[in-house]
DNA sequence: AATAAAATGCAATAATGTTGCAAAATTAAG
DNA sequence: CTTAATTTTGCAACATTATTGCATTTTATT
């Protein structure tokens, strides 16, 4: 049983070299990816606009999810038990490590609830906390 | 008193136009502002590069900081009470409106906190929360 | 007012992201 | 297994965003 064509074909999409090397380096990688890791890749021979297009379609599936970031880049990330089951848009902890700069999600890090002020609704809550990571220290 | 001026001198800072215009901006404005907004504003009729540049002493001086966001852009605050004083590192709550699209940084909110797994150490936390501001409610 | 230091604008270049369309691959049907 | 319909991919062109070097202008210092 592979993992790789369930998550695919649990989400209805074709099949495709692409979608299986791409998925493949997220479920191997164990922090977040840039556009431009994938793209880098010398085993991802695509073109430019497929792997904007597979992270796309990844996106809106939920099959992954992008991080916030303070740089001008976006993370995606695949989160390991949620994910799977579309449910991507919960609540998050994400911990970027100063040293390696890798980015891990924490699923299991309960999130912290915050008191807005008045007339504010939450609908959404990203948490990043940036230090040095366990491999690191 | 110009709070502008002091503000630029306390930070070693050449009293310039543009940076007097560009900070202006942030100190009229009630959120977060992006390099676009910056550059289209009609008063402001510095070269990109100039603009780039500013933000990024601004920045580096500690006057603004920047807020992580899911999609491409930089966001650059000026946060009331801690940036003057230097201490733009420390940890904020910011609220991303999904009606206005406002970014606004809520200052006075006091920010949670997270137990982190085995060998993890913290040195910031950024917060994103999103929904619907107190104006658009 | 003159000089030194810093900031700006311009031009060129790089990096990043988007769109339309034809070719290729995948799925579905017979 | 082969064919048709659908989807995905690659290419090309284009748009946007960001960076760098250098000459010119502006600001600060004496």
């Amino acid at each position: 049983m592979d993992q790789l064509l369930d998550i695919l074909k649990k989400n209805q999409l074709s099949i495709t070299d692409g979608r299986k090397k791409i998925l493949d380096m997220f479920l191997r990688s164990p922090g977040a990816l840039a556009h431009a890791d994938i793209e880098k890749n010398t085993d991802i021979a695509f073109d430019r606009v497929t792997v904007y297009r597979t992270l796309q379609t990844f996106v809106e599936k939920g099959i992954i999810h992008n991080i916030p970031t303070t740089d001008n880049s976006i993370l995606y990330a695949l989160c390991k038990d949620n994910c799977e089951a579309g449910q991507h848009h919960d609540n998050h902890v994400h911990f970027i490590c100063d040293v390696c700069d890798k980015t891990i999600c924490l699923d299991n890090v309960t999130i912290p609830e915050v008191k807005l002020p008045k007339g504010f609704k939450q609908k959404q809550m990203d948490v990043v906390v940036s230090g040095i990571c366990d491999e690191c220290k």
